[in-house]
DNA sequence: TATTGTTATACTCTATAACTATA
DNA sequence: TATAGTTATAGAGTATAACAATA
């Protein structure tokens, strides 16, 4: 992975190798990446409907539902009819979801902080920022 | 998409991003995104063999078959038996395969520039040495 | 009539195993 | 015996369509 490679295939590679280093720990709490995305979507407020919670994290809404039952069973989420619509079913996470949420969190960030090593605090900043920026650009 | 958000999830935003929007002129050209990776591994020179190559891009061998299948019929790559290992198959770009490349990867270069307006010049190197770090990071 | 959640189905992508040829 | 390329098959992941409940 060179430094004048596309922008896209730098994003790739760096991503990529995030992904397999987070695996591990993913494993050990039983959880899929996508099942850990719906846990930080939730963590920072419940979703209004499924199907906003599926568009947020980019995600299909049909194949959303097995991904909820799944952590409905395992007691890390809930899904309640909305009072105003009861079409809609409001998804947020549990105690234990939003314990478990903090714990593996922090183990991942423990490695980001590895795997940014070598980088200095200002350096890390700029990734940050330009990332998102990316994520958010037209 | 939040700054504070898990790296990989930064990453992984900045590269949908930039994936979705380089899609309509991989289209045009009728190029997937992984024939266009080959195509950019094969730019820098001849893969000594698939297998190489395979491992380069970090591909399935056996799904590369197809994948220069298609590139060899459009006329963009050649796959010679190495005289040294005659099992092995050296696969290079063809005259029209380098221009072709060229062309693709101007165009998303172009691309890039836009998505990376609004970030300094210096923000912008930090940011692609910063994601070639973390690429080859362990 | 339109929308949410759901299920069922089809499709694509990816991984595994086995075969041929060379070494 | 081991490896490169290939093919075929099975599996996982993803997209599409149709249905029930509610608006």
């Amino acid at each position: 992975m060179n430094e004048d490679d596309d922008l896209g295939a730098l994003c790739a590679g760096a991503g990529r190798n995030l992904a397999e280093a987070e695996r591990p720990i993913l494993d050990a709490h039983g959880l899929s990446m996508w099942q850990y995305v719906v846990l930080s979507a939730l963590a920072t407020g419940a979703a209004s409907s499924q199907l906003v919670l599926a568009q947020q994290i980019h995600y299909d809404k049909t194949r959303l539902i097995t991904l909820l039952d799944g952590l409905d069973a395992a007691g890390l989420v809930s899904r309640e009819p909305d009072p105003a619509d009861r079409r809609a079913r409001i998804v947020r996470l549990t105690l234990e979801g939003i314990r478990r949420h903090a714990v593996i969190r922090a183990e991942i960030r423990v490695l980001e902080e590895r795997k940014l090593a070598g980088l200095s605090a200002e350096e890390q900043r700029v990734l940050r920022s330009a990332l998102a920026h990316l994520a958010n650009s037209d």
